[in-house]
DNA sequence: ATCTGAAGTTAGTATCGCTAACATATGTTA
DNA sequence: TAACATATGTTAGCGATACTAACTTCAGAT
């Protein structure tokens, strides 16, 4: 009785993991097409199942995709958490080490990261993603009053780390969307990363 | 004779203005349910035409979009240059004010301007589009020049432009994804503004 | 052994993007 | 002025899509 991976022929009735089949799918079509042309339809003939059984998990196409990009906020946390284990505290370094799992992260799944983001979904009404990235945030927070030498956030930290953060972002979205093609702006993505965080956390206010 | 404004009956068989109307009832629908949601059956009712009429005038749906999304990077590249004339020159205030147009077009359009970048199409292929980003980006490098005294575009200047661009260009993002709800982050834009932009430019390198 | 509910299916609806074929108006030219 | 060519509308229809309703299958609890 073994369990179908990915799209081949059920050996029984019920599929059995269904709807984390259905995720991948849709992640990996997310970036094959981009988040505007994702279809459900398609998500199920690569899961092998009939056009309405995804709604037996999901309510929606939107909740599909929803989950995609939870999974994406988890994911790119878990990945700045891992970075910054190889960095010794209190040190630029682990402000630099951030910027640079958001862009990569932005860079190796562009089509996750817009779902993330670039939606004119109201994200926020979805407490879940909200969250999540309220503590993704956090942890920024935490790393620049490090730098400080202090344990503790205080409103400068904010500041400073939301001005890094949108930095990123923004970055972030260019270099997806192509702005900047190496013939016109040739980009030293660690260069830029180490100016900016000096620029903003290595002189303080 | 008179010819039919928005979307009221006409009196001829052919509609005059069909194609400017059809973009303008194109922005609007992209503005109110955001452009993963345009449709543009529902833009042909609001032109008050068959769903076939627009395709003589656009070649697709995304033809549509495309229209919108130039003009309102010619739209945003004008907003710019109006408040360059109202700053004294070689000023941060000019840098400062370039930002704040930047960010107040992405709030106010944020359709549009989800439409100009946040897609997944490749904006990389349309020519229209990527000069018209570059010429708005060709302003932003003169006036850092400018800042430092001098009239010519050095590398250091270009440098400087695409962090500014890089973090207004993030921190739109964030603010019309709702990232910034003021509760948590109380958020004086004018006062980041210059503090980003005297980071940046304010002292070299 | 039966019942119940979760998780599949088929069939069908409404909408959508787009095309083909046809209709109408307008401006050019004989 | 009449005929034609062209631009710009229309209707009708195709295939894909999101989603629902009603039915089927199957596993686990009693």
């Amino acid at each position: 009785m073994e369990k179908t991976p990915h799209s081949e022929k059920r050996d029984s009735y019920h599929h059995g993991d269904l709807r984390s089949q259905l995720i991948e799918a849709t992640r990996a079509l997310v970036e094959e097409k981009g988040p505007d042309h994702f279809s459900v339809s398609e998500a199920c003939r690569r899961a092998g199942v009939s056009t309405a059984a995804p709604y037996k998990h999901f309510k929606s196409k939107e909740e599909m995709l929803h989950a995609v990009a939870l999974a994406g906020m988890v994911r790119q946390r878990e990945q700045m958490l891992a970075e910054l284990e190889t960095c010794t505290p209190g040190t630029l370094d682990r402000i630099v080490a951030m910027g640079r799992v958001y862009v990569r992260f932005a860079v190796s799944e562009p089509g996750v990261f817009r779902l993330m983001f670039g939606l004119s979904e109201d994200h926020a009404d979805h407490v879940d993603l909200v969250e999540t990235g309220d503590n993704t945030f956090a942890v920024v927070q935490r790393e620049v009053a490090r730098c400080r030498g202090s344990m503790t956030v205080e409103e400068t930290d904010v500041h400073q780390a939301f001005l890094l953060w949108s930095f990123v972002h923004g970055l972030s979205f260019l270099m997806i969307d192509g702005k900047l093609t190496d013939t016109k702006m040739p980009l030293d993505l660690e260069h830029v990363l180490v100016d900016i965080a000096q620029r903003v956390v290595g002189q303080g206010r």
